[in-house]
DNA sequence: GAACCTATATACCGCTCGGTATGAAATGCT
DNA sequence: AGCATTTCATACCGAGCGGTATATAGGTTC
């Protein structure tokens, strides 16, 4: 088997980077949310023109769906690096202080785009906000598993529920995306933040 | 003066009741959001032509911001009555619970207006954006005021920023606004709630 | 070079959107 | 009765939407 080196393609080589251009579309869904995001607006935006799109990522929901993955491959990686820390509350302040550096940064387009697809999709795109409530539901009940360990170790009160817990943090983490995305000053996040963790019970 | 009794209206009366129509109207945004809500589903769910929406309340913008008023008046006059509490802790309370029966209920809408305008609205509309955001603002400037005087009174504890406590809880209120949306059970809402309530810090 | 394959560019499709022109129907005023 | 005025119902408007047909340009393989 030598098929390596020169993927060997046949016909006319493609003049864009694919990867390139799902990032561009990515910024675009990011800032406009799923049905703000007009074909016109995402074609520009990636360089190419509406057939060279259909072509290499099918149609408006699938290229979605693919910067859905990008966005949460690379966006969300803080997510799963927060359920190492050896604490709850370790736990609780990396997410939150990932949530305001990834959703609140001067790079990016303010807010999560999980939280901005399940509010905004109306009708007909129902299955996108069934398959972001479906990811999200799996990154909680993941939560929802590192807070009963924590509590097992006695890292959590006892009077704490685990599971209601994770609740109320992946509360505030969609609050502040929501904040992030019309209040534009980092800073009164942060205080909500401190605020939250200041409070947090110890063990 | 004897302007009074019957309104003495000229022309053709009009054959639907203006406010019914607005509380209709009232929950097809409450569902679809702004640009979601189509002025055909609009119509359909007020009951009237389209000729009639526009001469009785403008057009779609206007109308919106008509539903908007009603929303504010009729579903979120619990948030004054929660400045009212007690205690700052009260407050919370009754701000949390109130948002958890108005957003999480079984006669309307899941979810809150504003959220969903401020986050589900782009390009062209952002007015309304401006006009919810600004309302918003001063709801929680006036929980600010709320949680200094409680500051002031020794109601809140030392360690603890007023301002940013406010911020704190209008993020986890937002965050129960989304979860509401896709969650649908109101009971991990309510662990949600009693977690936060629990670690509230005691004077 | 010829055959073949694929990406590009342009123009176009049907559809829905928010908004409106037009004429008929229903009332009060005189 | 007849007129003025306002609402109602139907049909329509231009614009933008997501998506595509068609033809040309740019490559590899033989």
């Amino acid at each position: 088997m030598k098929c390596s080196a020169p993927p060997a393609v046949r016909g006319r080589p493609r003049e864009f980077d694919p990867d390139v251009a799902l990032a561009a579309a990515l910024r675009v869904f990011w800032t406009r949310g799923y049905e703000g995001a007009s074909m016109a607006e995402l074609t520009e935006a990636m360089g190419i023109t509406k057939p060279s799109l259909y072509a290499c990522f099918g149609n408006k929901e699938a290229l979605f769906r693919k910067a859905l993955d990008l966005y949460e491959r690379d966006k969300l990686a803080y997510v799963g690096a927060a359920l190492e820390a050896p604490t709850a509350r370790g736990v609780a302040e990396r997410l939150l202080r990932g949530a305001l550096a990834t959703h609140c940064g001067t790079s990016d387009p303010h807010g999560c785009l999980g939280v901005i697809s399940t509010v905004a999709c109306t009708n007909e795109v129902e299955s996108i906000r069934a398959h972001v409530a479906a990811r999200r539901a799996s990154s909680e009940a993941a939560l929802v598993e590192r807070f009963k360990r924590a509590s097992a170790e006695g890292d959590l009160p006892e009077g704490i529920d685990p599971a209601a817990m994770a609740s109320c943090v992946t509360t505030v983490l969609q609050g502040l995306s929501v904040k992030a995305q019309d209040c534009a000053c980092r800073s009164e996040l942060e205080g909500a933040v401190d605020s939250f963790l200041s409070i947090w019970p110890s063990r």
